[in-house]
DNA sequence: TCGTTAATTCGCCAATTGACGAATTATAGA
DNA sequence: TCTATAATTCGTCAATTGGCGAATTAACGA
């Protein structure tokens, strides 16, 4: 019962669902995430941080940088399948939709762009430069999404 | 949107959960859940509601009784495969084992009986009549939680 | 028609949640 | 080593939620 809470309650908000959306084409750095969802770094980091709790969704290290990514194989049934449900049902949604094709330009952005953006504006940032450890989850996460 | 973040929410609270959990047997009454639940009639009452809007269930009034059963087929897909979702992971849940077997006590008590108890320790109370067409929700009901 | 009663709605309170900024941690680079 | 920075944790606040009892609604039955 403590794991189904925890991952209803994780998807019991649109903040959240709206960032395991925009996980299905890939990990996602911290300041990616900030730029797609528009809240302040910690606000976003709580959301993360219980999505990580639900075990929807997991994360790698490097360097100064946090790399999101959904939950994979090794994880319960129970999210896998809840990732399935949410995938199907919210294939057609506006609001999926226009943070797809949102997401798309950002990602076309230089992460340093976007960071010394936020740095601007705000005050703290973060972002993620494209190394080849970076391509190599790109790429799992895609097969992860494709998979389902 | 709506409608996912309407399910997620209704099923992030445990009392709810377990109040979809008994209704796979077939339809119940409120005073059965009362009983179930262990909780104020207008608590359970305002959960049934959150349930409704999230279509996850649905109610049938019998005179002063009000009856509520799962989603039918012609609920949303979303709905009916997060009810299916909850159903494969709540399976073999201890909390939801115990719930089970107490319900089994419950429904062979006469609701009448319920009714009174309800009454003298409280001072409000609701109960269901075996009447054939609650007989007949609850086979439809079975039928429901059998196919998934 | 008038009580009785199953259930809901309403109003209130304590606890939780989501948001933010400030402070902190950890790592890269000068 | 010292600075800059990506991200988190902490403290605070407003808004929401879950709980209850009281009042209300709707339907049966004397």
């Amino acid at each position: 019962m403590r794991l189904i809470l925890a991952i209803t309650n994780a998807l019991a908000d649109e903040t959240r669902v709206r960032a395991v959306l925009a996980l299905q084409g890939g990990e996602l750095c911290v300041c990616q995430l900030i730029e797609l969802l528009g809240l302040a770094p910690s606000t976003i980091s709580k959301h993360l941080f219980l999505l990580k709790q639900a075990q929807l969704i997991e994360s790698r290290k490097e360097g100064r940088w946090i790399h999101y990514r959904l939950a994979g194989d090794d994880a319960p049934q129970a999210v896998r399948d809840a990732l399935a449900w949410l995938f199907a049902s919210a294939a057609k949604e506006p609001d999926a939709l226009d943070d797809a094709k949102r997401l798309k330009t950002i990602l076309k952005q230089d992460p340093e762009d976007i960071c010394k953006r936020q740095m601007q504006s705000l005050k703290s940032c973060s972002c993620a430069p494209a190394t080849p450890a970076a391509a190599k989850w790109r790429k799992a996460g895609l097969a992860i999404s494709r998979a389902r």
